[in-house]
RNA sequence: GCGCGCUUAGCUCAGCGGUAGAGCAACUCGUUUACACCGAGUGGGCCGGGGGUUCAACUCCCUCAGCGCGCACCA
């Protein structure tokens, strides 16, 4: 054996994995190693984003994923775990279109539809190229015959045939309603890439003209060209006389008519009780309008938050600057009765930082409260079929609390907005045409055969397909074997983030689709901080790249690093001090190894040593490692790798190292043969078992180890 | 506002009803069949504050505080 180990190795490890097949379950059962009435078990990977390269956190959710994947493999299990990666629509979209801007001074529209995507789908392929090198140099156990991509033609055919399947169970509709407008990426989003932050910001409290009898607190002003309603507490006695009365007045030069409502979504203690209703651009006013009846509203703020159908000087003004000449107006007009500073909370969008505007557009939309009649004969809700999916315990949540953070988000849940106004992405199956003055809408896997229909401009939520990617996958809408095999997944561990826009999805549309879970387990995993907790990120500079750590510790000792990070669910603040700790960790199973193998008597081999064997079989060591056996695999089935790799690296350091060898030395320099034998017997078998247990955790070093001592085998494939 | 977490040794974190644990850091010794990417050992903790349940609480319950997160509101 060499007198250290060299990283460098890993590669060739992996590529040896790679050739004899075992990735594939089906290669395993072939060649023996699997029982073909094993127990099946499926993993796919959660796709990354081809918008960049890997980073750390990927690195620790594979590596969740293989110890899990490679402990059911050893365990005899037809293990699959399947690769692939996600298009991640708007993620990438914005991402090239930034870049392009940047170079060539160009738009996506200057560039047309279609040469557009072609530099996106390059783009993609090259990202995509790297992420998979990325994958495999930490050691991912990923059978990647079966790879997939959120966006080939199998992923689009199901994305196509489940639209088609929801729209008909009447689950997917299309309607005009005001929506999360993102004015930087032209694109309607969906509540759940929303996200809100603080703010500062003035509330005034004002009356729409002199004869207006009650006062209004806003803080868009300049919204208040659309307002159609006010809108009271039908408890607030100061001003029950009004309501039911309509007002004519004179906003800033624009006559509106003001009706005064009562609606009990209106808070009595929150400015002057009073709630100026905007339809157009509030959802929520939208929503009060719709409860009233009011008057269909006129947009006042245009695609690119420009004010529109407002008299100059407000008209082709931004939403800011038309909110000062509305405050200064009104001053003029003396009609401003109080400025203060509030706290609110801004909607941004989360891929683009941009704020969002609220406005009405023809969107579609899936229903989640639509009864409709599956094919087993239950009437239910897209909401009740996520509850019960967890509620029943077909999929189980691990941590618990998640199931909590789940549940609250379903009982709060609106319809989904699925459309985009973006171009990379599934396009959406459906066609149009006017015929003898008649809109036709068809909703179809394939387009019409016959003439003059136009596809539907618009492309599909990421989730969407992202929702599909438990069986899509496995082949479906085909009736593949695989799906028949392995399905329901059993297991899938995402991260907290995405609890929401991506578990929940999978779930609804797997409830749907496959009338069924999409997966039995869910082990939902924190986020990657750097030393000081902070997260990581490109802006702030402070990322750190796991393939440069595994070239210079090991991906072994990242592994190590990660696991023991912290507990399930909980966040892991990595520091590179203590990679080297378990880089340390590596030199030392390197070295326990090179020392057996140094003492290993003179002849001895393990066929004619079946004496040897039988008498350390009931020595005190072999039992504590049958012990520490039975420990580790319990804390691997209930997800506490943390704990199995540390009582692993307590045992083989401070157990194996530090006391059995230690008094073995006596024996193995001093003793008879037969003594010798038994005693090399003995640490031979506490390695080997050793090895064999931490091969989910550090898969290179226990392979690398395990084939010194038994040539021609391969420890991946094991019994556990 | 509703909900969910976290607070344990200098640092990073485990443990979650039975006399406080690991890694790193610090200190003291040590180099004998591997390993200084060593070994043996030492110091260091009112387990966030207060109250309760229990024979027994870091662990369960209540409450307060600080930090973080989810959802809603934000007119």
């Amino acid at each position: 054996m060499e007198p250290r180990y060299d990283p460098a190795v890993e590669k060739k490890i992996y590529d040896s994995w790679e050739q004899s097949g075992y990735f594939d379950p089906d290669v395993c059962v072939e060649k023996g190693v699997t029982a073909s009435d094993a127990e099946p078990f499926c993993v796919v990977l959660p796709p990354p984003n081809v918008t960049g390269v890997l980073h750390i956190g990927h690195a620790y959710e594979d590596t969740l994923q293989d110890i899990v994947v490679r402990h059911a493999r050893m365990r005899g299990m037809r293990t699959l775990w399947i690769p692939g990666t996600d298009h991640a629509a708007i993620a990438t979209q914005a991402k090239v279109e930034k870049e392009i801007l940047k170079v060539e001074k160009k738009s996506r529209r200057d560039l047309g539809r279609e040469e557009f995507l072609r530099r996106v789908n390059e783009f993609a392929q090259v990202s995509h190229d790297t992420i998979v090198q990325q994958i495999k140099r930490l050691g991912a156990s990923l059978d990647w015959t079966r790879e997939a991509y959120t966006l080939d033609e199998k992923r689009n055919l199901g994305v196509r045939t489940a639209f088609k399947k929801m729209y008909d169970l009447g689950l997917i509709y299309r309607a005009s309603r005001v929506v999360n407008w993102d004015p930087k990426g032209q694109t309607v989003i969906s509540d759940d890439e929303v996200q809100h932050e603080e703010r500062t910001t003035k509330l005034y409290t004002f009356r729409y003209d002199k004869n207006f009898p009650i006062p209004v607190a806003t803080t868009r002003l300049e919204t208040k060209f659309g307002d159609t309603a006010v809108a009271v507490h039908p408890d607030d006695k100061r001003y029950a006389e009004y309501v039911g009365k309509t007002y004519h007045a004179d906003f800033c030069g624009v006559p509106l008519t003001i009706r005064v409502i009562a609606d009990p979504t209106v808070e009595k203690d929150f400015g002057t009780g009073a709630l100026g209703v905007t339809p157009a651009h509030s959802i929520v006013d939208w929503e009060i309008a719709q409860r009233h009846d009011l008057a269909i509203p006129v947009s006042i703020i245009n695609l690119y938050g420009k004010m529109i159908n407002v008299p100059k000087p407000f008209e082709g003004e931004t939403t800011a600057t038309a909110r000062a000449m509305v405050a200064d107006e009104l001053k003029k007009r003396n009609l401003i009765e109080k400025e203060e500073d509030v706290k609110q909370n801004v909607s941004i969008a989360e891929r683009t930082g941009a704020i969002i505007e609220p406005l009405p557009a023809l969107q579609w939309f899936v229903d989640v409260d639509k009864q409709f009649k599956q094919n087993n004969g239950h009437t239910t809700t897209l909401k009740a079929l996520m509850r019960e999916a967890v509620e029943s315990g077909g999929t189980t949540i691990v941590p618990e609390r998640f199931e909590k953070i789940y549940f609250h988000w379903i009982d709060n849940l609106r319809d989904w907005c699925i459309s985009r106004q973006i171009w990379f992405g599934h396009r959406i199956p459906v066609w149009y045409r006017e015929r003898n003055g008649v809109q036709e809408t068809h909703v179809d896997i394939d387009p019409p055969k016959d003439d003059g229909w136009e596809q539907d401009p618009d492309t599909l939520d990421t989730w969407f397909s992202s929702g599909l990617w438990p069986f899509s996958t496995l082949g479906w809408p085909d009736k593949t074997k695989d799906l028949e095999i392995y399905f329901p997944n059993s297991f899938m561990d995402p991260g907290y983030e995405i609890l929401q826009l991506w578990v929940a999805r999978m779930i609804l549309m797997s409830g749907v689709i496959m009338e069924d879970v999409p997966f039995r387990k869910v082990l939902i995993h924190g986020i990657v901080r750097d030393s000081k907790g902070e997260k990581f990120s490109k802006s702030k500079g402070n990322g750190i790249d796991p393939l440069l750590l595994a070239d210079k510790y090991g991906a072994d000792a990242l592994r190590m690093t990660l696991v023991i990070g912290a507990a399930p669910g909980n966040d892991v603040k990595f520091d590179e001090q203590r990679v080297k700790g378990y880089r340390n960790f590596s030199t030392k199973i390197w070295n326990i190894a090179r020392f057996i193998q140094m003492n290993k008597p003179e002849g001895f081999a393990d066929d004619v040593d079946a004496g040897a064997a039988k008498h350390i079989a009931a020595r005190e060591e072999i039992k504590e490692l049958a012990a520490l056996k039975a420990e580790v695999t319990k804390h691997i089935d209930d997800f506490e790798f943390h704990l199995a790799a540390e009582k692993l690296y307590h045992y083989v350091w401070h157990t194996l190292a530090d006391k059995i060898i230690e008094q073995e030395k006596k024996t193995l320099a001093g003793g008879t043969d037969a003594e010798k034998s038994e005693s090399y017997a003995l640490l031979e078998h506490l390695l080997l078992g050793s090895l064999t247990m931490l091969h989910p955790f550090m898969p290179f070093i226990t392979e690398e180890i395990y084939q010194i001592f038994r040539p021609g085998k391969m420890l991946m494939v094991e019994q556990w």
